[in-house]
DNA sequence: TAAAATACGACTATATTAGTCCGATTTTAT
DNA sequence: ATAAAATCGGACTAATATAGTCGTATTTTA
């Protein structure tokens, strides 16, 4: 199956929060609660997105998260690779098989990787304020 | 994740070998040793893809698949919905939810839902011939 | 009539995704 | 100082989806 996870989501959500807040810190229960997200899963999502620089955090009692970015900067496919480590939807299916025993003869990959290229296309012209 | 399934990457091993063969009948057998795909779970597919009409089945001693259509006539679209039920890449998170908070709100289903077209277009677009 | 094929539902196994638990660290108001 | 409340982060469990197996029935023909 071909699908979206909640991952990517529960980060669009956040995004878009965190987005019409302005410069206010957001703390993760705030989003938590007011989506009915799990808290402890999106902790971890939002600290991925610190990580990759696309918030920032404070600590502490006061802390929480702001935008390090505009979310007019950030295209579709990076927040998927930031939550979900791939956007990966035709990789070849035996480059990594040692047991294939049709990769000299294999004309599926070629057009697969062209499918992949298009999708990947329209996941980079989609940003992420498009969804807000 | 966004990944195909096995499921389509043997419906298009198979049909292309069975499209390869011309008019001979093609058994379950005769592809999956060639390619290493468990036999049952191989024969299950070629069921499916019998009941759309895809493949000719004949049972008996002598029996097996010839095809049904020509492969440049038969979407990867429709493969997929046949061999996997589905094509939904970006069905809206929360149509199906009644606990869902956001819905009134929603502002993301409306752009996934576009992905979700231009996405199968591209598949529309794809006939299984072009994996031959 | 026996062999060899498809037909098909029920089952098990594996992989991925989703969610939980718990302790550590950081910061700040009191 | 210290307690409260936040992020940080690894290890674990649960739920779901995909992949694969098993057993039996039916069909056909040499």
């Amino acid at each position: 199956m071909v699908k979206f996870s909640k991952k990517l989501e529960y980060s669009i959500i956040s995004l878009r929060h965190i987005s019409n807040a302005g410069n206010e810190i957001i703390r993760v229960r705030d989003i938590s609660e007011k989506y009915n997200i799990p808290h402890d899963l999106l902790a971890k999502i939002l600290q991925k997105l610190k990580k990759a620089e696309i918030l920032i955090s404070s600590q502490g009692i006061n802390g929480g998260y702001t935008l390090n970015r505009k979310l007019n900067e950030i295209p579709l496919s990076e927040l998927m690779m930031i939550v979900e480590n791939t956007t990966t939807i035709a990789e070849c299916f035996h480059n990594d098989d040692k047991t294939c025993t049709i990769i000299d003869s294999c004309t599926i990959k070629d057009p697969l990787s062209k499918i992949q290229t298009e999708f990947e296309n329209i996941l980079k012209n989609k940003m992420i304020s498009d969804f807000v």
